[in-house]
DNA sequence: GCCCGGCATTAAACTATGTTAACGATCCGG
DNA sequence: CCGGATCGTTAACATAGTTTAATGCCGGGC
């Protein structure tokens, strides 16, 4: 298997293609974006980049690497909201709002582009259609997570967790991370298990299953999956990926209101 | 037991309530609103107002009665992502993409608001702080989707129930349909099973042990509920009101750079 | 006044998932 | 090369939650 596919491709190429589905781009907004993002830094694995209940005054885009969004009980317990990938913005509620209500830990060493709120700012007054782009890219997550709350709520334990994969398989496509039905899965079972409101144990037995079933093999070692099936887990997983994609442009007239402000 | 104190309070009080926990509103602003909302109709018990997967052209603001949120798996099973309750927003981002991701349904009879999607932008055009109020507004639902998620992952079936009640109320007294401990609560066990992922009869069980403890009083005739310790409640669902209110209001800088665009 | 449909309630049997505990593999630092 | 830490794996057992089914209450139509 290969590793590092990501290498093989510039940053902020990835980037353009997720912003690109919603709005066409040309080489201004090009030019701007690589401005925008000429602030990157390296995190370590397990640091947290975003505190809930702490301030927050810059939007994030990872470009390299995995994170997690995460809320704690007050005895300890953790559930995950959802996997930050590269190509995928956070921080933007903290920064308008001055309070994260959750907290975005990395997973993996990551590369990060810190964009200053008032930069943001800046982008979406002089150039709307770039700035736009990115808050639909933001407003998309709205439909990750109501997904993702379907599956706590109704999916069972095999149908979460195939559902799971088949998001994570979509996700990282978009972003040329995964083949046609491989890619590296940088997570724990305890991390799936926080993600997917299950226990340790339980998720072991999910994921023997899946193989079990000749639906996927994964290399604990290697840390790579290949879904050999994936037209059977989606649907077991009753998956769809509309919800992801969203394919229809936000309503232009918008762009246009928001361009011809006075 | 009193009902309808909603009655007491003319359309649009509560709104401008929850708005301006955001932004100041001034008379322009009033008047404004006044004229934003003017077309009200109303809609029968168990309608859809919004369908997934349609188009959606209109942005709307319930003011009388309660409509849920839900998703379909293909199989029938429904999982309910959030109650709407007047003062509410919905029908945004299904705007702005032109398709809506979920459907909204009345639970009983309702007046709503309907905004057309272009007059929405000649507001944020022309009135760009009382836009930006809506918009923060929408916003916060992430957060309150985001507290379910963590409710369906990570909390028992008596925490995740308590949890619901608490934020129920503490939403219903921001727009003071809601006493110091006690509302009117139209939903069936069922419609609750759905919001909590459990079924039906466990939803029975776990209110009889809240009953039992002495922690509410729920007549299903009447459908009003009490609380008597909203203090016990809020331990066992660990709940903390901040995510509902996440009072500092958004970067001013925000607001004053879309209102000096040129 | 009667019947019917929707909803709440309960019990009993069943199943999915959690818990505890043990063991094995791999990696890493000394 | 050893010893400890982390993670994956499995089995046996405990429990929370589901399913099925039966019963009762209430309100509405006729």
């Amino acid at each position: 298997m290969r590793r590092n596919r990501a290498a093989a491709f510039p940053i902020g190429d990835h980037v353009l293609r997720k912003l690109g589905i919603f709005v066409h781009l040309d080489a201004t907004h090009l030019a701007e974006l690589d401005r925008l993002l000429s602030e990157t830094m390296s995190v370590d694995s397990l640091h947290d980049i975003v505190t809930e209940g702490e301030s927050c005054k810059h939007l994030f885009l990872l470009t390299r690497g995995w994170a997690v969004r995460y809320k704690l009980l007050s005895d300890g317990r953790r559930q995950i909201l959802g996997f930050i990938i590269p190509g995928d913005f956070f921080g933007l509620r903290a920064t308008l709002f001055d309070v994260a209500d959750d907290t975005v830990q990395s997973l993996t060493d990551c590369t990060v582009c810190r964009i200053p709120g008032e930069d943001f700012v800046a982008v979406l007054r002089d150039h709307p259609r770039l700035g736009m782009a990115i808050v639909w890219s933001i407003v998309r997550e709205y439909s990750v997570l109501a997904e993702h709350l379907v599956s706590l709520g109704r999916r069972s334990a095999l149908e979460r967790t195939a559902h799971l994969l088949m998001e994570l398989l979509n996700r990282l496509q978009l972003v040329r991370l995964a083949g046609e039905r491989d890619f590296e899965l940088p997570l724990t079972q305890e991390i799936l298990a926080d993600a997917l409101g299950l226990s340790i144990v339980h998720v072991n037995r999910t994921l023997r299953r899946l193989r079990q079933q000749g639906l996927i093999r994964l290399d604990p070692q290697s840390r790579w999956i290949i879904i050999d099936r994936p037209d059977d887990l989606a649907e077991i997983a009753d998956f769809s990926p509309l919800y992801l994609d969203q394919g229809t442009p936000p309503a232009d007239s918008l762009l246009k209101a928001i361009r011809s402000q006075h």
